[in-house]
DNA sequence: GCCGTTTTCGGCCCGACTGTTTTCAGTCG
């Protein structure tokens, strides 16, 4: 069972421990113990073979085992335990907001109610008001927490967040008695999806603050209203928070909103073992309650004895507390970083735009090279390239090329297809024919999983594949990746020196962030690809090189962050010893 | 259930807001 299947099954024991009344720390350490399983760079089953799971920071004796169980058999009796004392709707009615264990269980207990349509028809018939704790006023709430559930996934890609968030800033920097204002959570970290945006301010009259936000343009209800905190909900569908504090405390509460969450509980944890309490107004000594002044973030993390202020994108509780204080991060990877674009689309294929035009937007941007790669032959319904065509384009390249007089570089590229036994959709000689060649898989999706990976390992083993694009062809909020052993894949791209993409498409980010560190920590080099298929849409290497950031990514590591003779020379050098290997195995 | 310069028990981040209640539990982030 991989990783990711076992970080599922302990958060389902950590929600049905939280119904079940259970202690709400035991049922933390099963959501921490998930996490921590996602975020592992070893593999599982020689964790447990080497008896070392326990060594790993939130895994104790009683979690190991049933991780051991749960890979060695494919299954949990705890679990299934767990699983026969709750009725299964009751997990989906967690998902209702304002609607937690306690009233959940509450409910089910008292009104024999065990899926979302009986909790509708209770709530509408006027049942739920009998229980105690509960009046009209939650039934309403609770109805209208069933119908958004029923209406969208409830969370958002970032153009979505982005804009609304730039718009409500924009509007909270303009109200007077406004020193200043921030974007916090989700969307300041950079997390490929948002529930909601946060938004922290300073200001003379919070009042009036308030007032402003509650009323702002796009505030399609406002469901809480405090003398310091606004919650709203947007059109868009995410909802957004304010919080307004006293100019002292701004770093504090932007931190604070920050989070992640998980960051914060570390943080705090650190805070009180060096003797402080740390909150959203101040970090304070415990012993007298003294706020220690800290006008920026980096002074709260220098008191905690970490020298540096942790980036945003890094604040997952994924191992930076302890590297801020060992060496830290590497430089990551920035927007500038960026010399040229590879995997771009064409009107070729299904592009929208000509090479030229690609070519000239990519120049604008700054950049020194754009690799075109358009759909290969089978990708039928793309417009896919064949053989002769293949010969035009590149003549065409050519000719463009030999008007940019070495200022600029059109790298001959493909897209070309894995087809469904790992075999490419070009035969190598024609493949040879490109400076660089992107393998990615577009069809059978529902494959089963040890067939799928047999399929990328083979596509893999080809000489000429230089970049993996979107290895696990998942869209967001969509459709999940295809079942897939990506730790095989992973390993095998690092054996072959194969990059594998960082799809910046918003929609895809593909490979997950996540997944991506491992892939790092192996070695592997990655490729920030906008995979436009429009002038517009090369601009979304913006979201790959965020994603890229929260993987601990620097730009060494990145082949289009490298000038162009290096990178040249890096596809010729890969393919040459890939192909001599591929000779005399 | 996890963890330990608070070490094998007794802690575990912390506060705003809501709704229902009349002093606070539950939810959320």
């Amino acid at each position: 069972m991989e990783r990711e299947a076992v970080a599922e099954r302990l958060e389902e024991i950590g929600l049905l421990l939280e119904l079940l009344g259970e202690n709400p720390f035991k049922t933390r350490a099963y959501d921490n113990a998930a996490r921590v399983v996602r975020g592992l760079d070893r593999d599982l089953v020689e964790l447990i073979e080497r008896k070392e799971l326990t060594k790993v920071r939130g895994i104790g004796a009683a979690i190991a085992d049933k991780i051991a169980t749960l890979v060695g058999t494919g299954e949990l009796p705890y679990l299934d335990g767990l699983r026969s004392q709750v009725p299964p709707g009751l997990l989906q009615w967690l998902e209702v907001p304002g609607l937690g264990a306690k009233k959940a269980r509450a409910i089910h207990v008292a009104l024999g109610l065990s899926t979302l349509d009986e909790l509708e028809q209770a709530c509408g018939a006027g049942r739920l008001r009998e229980l105690a704790g509960f009046g009209e006023k939650s039934e309403q709430k609770i109805l209208r927490g069933i119908e958004r559930l029923r209406t969208r996934a409830g969370r958002y890609l970032r153009p979505v967040v982005e804009a609304a968030a730039a718009r409500l800033l924009a509007l909270v920097r303009g109200l007077p008695g406004v020193e200043r204002a921030e974007i916090g959570g989700s969307v300041r970290r950079k997390l490929e999806t948002s529930k909601d945006i946060d938004l922290v301010a300073t200001a003379v009259n919070a009042e009036i603050v308030m007032e402003a936000f509650a009323g702002a343009p796009g505030v399609l209800e406002v469901t809480g209203r405090g003398p310091t905190k606004c919650s709203v909900r947007l059109v868009e569908g995410p909802a957004a928070d304010l919080r307004v504090v006293a100019a002292e405390s701004f770093a504090a509460a932007w931190m604070y909103f920050t989070g992640s969450k998980a960051h914060n509980i570390a943080i705090r944890a650190r805070a009180q073992r060096l003797g402080y309490k740390l909150n959203e107004y101040a970090l304070a000594r415990e012993a007298d309650d003294e706020a220690v002044a800290c006008p920026d973030e980096a002074a709260i993390y220098a008191t905690l004895g970490i020298p540096r202020a942790i980036p945003p994108e890094l604040r997952e509780d994924q191992g930076e507390i302890e590297a801020a204080e060992s060496g830290g991060w590497p430089a990551l990877l920035e927007a500038a970083d960026i010399r040229g674009l590879l995997h771009v689309h064409s009107s070729w294929s299904d592009g929208s735009a000509t090479i030229a035009e690609m070519a000239r937007e990519t120049q604008a941007m700054g950049l020194r090279y754009l690799g075109i790669c358009d759909h290969s032959r089978s990708a039928a319904y793309a417009g896919g390239l064949d053989a002769e065509r293949v010969r035009r384009q590149q003549r065409e390249i050519d000719e463009l090329n030999a008007g940019y007089r070495g200022e600029f570089r059109i790298l001959k590229g493909i897209e070309v297809d894995i087809l469904h036994d790992g075999a490419l959709d070009f035969p190598d000689e024609l493949l040879a024919t490109f400076d660089l060649v992107v393998a990615a898989v577009h069809s059978l999706f529902t494959m089963g999983r040890e067939q799928q990976t047999a399929r990328l390992l083979r596509a893999l083993a080809n000489p000429y594949v230089d970049i993996l694009a979107h290895p696990t062809g998942r869209i967001l909020l969509q459709r999940d990746g295809y079942p897939l052993d990506l730790t095989r894949v992973l390993d095998a791209a690092a054996e072959r020196g194969v990059a594998v993409e960082v799809n910046a498409h918003p929609a895809r980010l593909d490979l997950d962030w996540r997944d991506l560190r491992y892939a790092l920590k192996r070695g592997i080099k990655t490729c920030i690809n906008p995979d436009a298929h429009s002038v517009p849409g090369l601009h979304d290497v913006a979201y790959g090189v965020d994603v890229a950031r929260k993987a601990w990514c620097g730009r060494d590591e990145v082949l289009n962050a490298w000038p162009l003779e290096r990178l040249l020379d890096h596809l010729a050098r890969r393919r040459r010893v890939a192909t001599a290997r591929e000779r005399c195995p």
